[in-house]
DNA sequence: ACGATAGGTGTACGCCGTACACCCGTCAAG
DNA sequence: CTTGACGGGTGTACGGCGTACACCTATCGT
């Protein structure tokens, strides 16, 4: 047992093991608790000596991204373009659910890595091939934004919550307390509607996954009627 | 002179003052400026001074974050629910330039202000006098997100970065280094489609209000659509 | 045999939010 | 007039953070 663990601590140190064990810790904990003291304490290893494999927190990070953008399925190769973009959105999303820290590490980056600049170029690519103008697909990828690494785009994202401290925040019950439907009359009358739309009061409030395929669908049914009509680039004219 | 400095210094400390030193700091130099020392030493004051004031930081941000939102215009009197909604949005991105810290602010705090549902509970009041039932104002408020609130929702947002440290970041040229022009062809490619569109090769790379405007009325639009089609939730039948 | 070098360590600096004890001016009650 | 409570500003200190820097040591090519 002490053997193993000796063992383990002397296992030299990686990059790659490095980068595996942050990304196993921000799983776990959240990435509030991905601290450099906390990964090398992980490790069995002083904090300085992550620095010698990692060039700094940020560099961490970028790599960590790239690991998850690499778990995007590829695009299914039959497919058209909208079943291609779709699929590959629903497959990051599920990539973002094995590590709800991402979306935070990404924005807190604000940078493009080499795998999400990859990533992002092969839907480009995508569409072109689905006969998109350069300057259609450039508003297209625009419009969707975050969305198309599976952001949920929500403005409450309890997947945000996890994501930042790995603990499962309660998400707010279907039925507010009634000073606050008081308050807020349409808001209360929109959560009933969502508490019994999926069949019972108890059930969960809102289904995460019909809504972001509702808005999925709804970005992707716009996006393939423009492309349909031949729209072009109208502003600025001239 | 100094008796004005000395008469502003003993100038009694105010929640309301704390609040607007917090909004002025975090609007020149960016959210991540705003410590409670930094904003102490703006108003001349002990940092545990604000704490009189103020519960703690996640207190401050939320009712600045008010403020934010108060500053949304109310809804256009005569105007259908599209206009109003896009009326609206419009609008609150026009708050949001004016405060880039207040999408960090949000996301950081995760939960709803009073001011906040006041906002939300009216638009959906709008969609509700629209024609829309509960249930579609529901999922249609799920598929804006946080663009209701006039985030951009860019993958990589240069008024974030704005907001974060207050310094105007450089956009990436428009054109790439050509090493990175070879590795991902398909974005260099609608790279040189926005530098062309919008008729010089030095002006900005993107229209960042036509972006958001294409992104806001393609959704508003297939909105629209499905309200006509007088659309119903079919998931989960029975 | 030996010097360079790669890699792990320990210490320290300057930030952060904020708990806690303190202190003083004002003002109401005795 | 005295006194005591209390609202509000201060100073110190704690535990956290990222990381610069000097140091030590084991390995390896010459």
């Amino acid at each position: 047992m002490v053997d193993q663990a000796e063992t383990l601590r002397r296992t030299p140190l990686s990059r790659d093991r490095i980068l595996r064990a942050a990304v196993a810790l921000a799983d776990a904990a959240g990435i509030e608790s991905l601290s450099m003291r906390n990964l090398a304490q992980d490790l069995g290893v002083a904090p300085m000596a992550l620095y010698k494999h990692v060039s700094n927190k940020d560099e961490l990070l970028d790599a960590m991204i790239d690991l998850v953008v690499a778990e995007i399925d590829p695009p299914a190769p039959g497919a058209g373009w909208k079943q291609s973009v779709r699929g590959r959105i629903l497959s990051a999303r599920q990539a973002l659910r094995r590590h709800p820290w991402a979306p935070l590490a990404v924005e807190s980056r604000n940078m493009a890595t080499p795998g999400l600049l990859a990533y992002l170029d092969s839907v480009v690519g995508t569409l072109r091939a689905g006969g998109f103008s350069a300057d259609l697909a450039h508003h297209v990828m625009h419009a969707m934004g975050s969305r198309v690494l599976g952001f949920s785009q929500e403005l409450f994202d309890t997947a945000r919550d996890t994501g930042r401290s790995g603990a499962a925040a309660d998400q707010p019950s279907a039925d507010m307390p009634p000073e606050m439907a008081a308050r807020f009359p349409h808001l209360a009358e929109i959560a009933r509607a969502a508490a019994h739309d999926d069949g019972s009061v108890v059930g969960p409030g809102c289904d995460d996954q019909f809504e972001f395929e509702f808005a999925l669908d709804l970005l992707l049914d716009g996006v393939e009627r423009l492309h349909r009509q031949g729209w072009t680039s109208a502003h600025r004219p001239g």
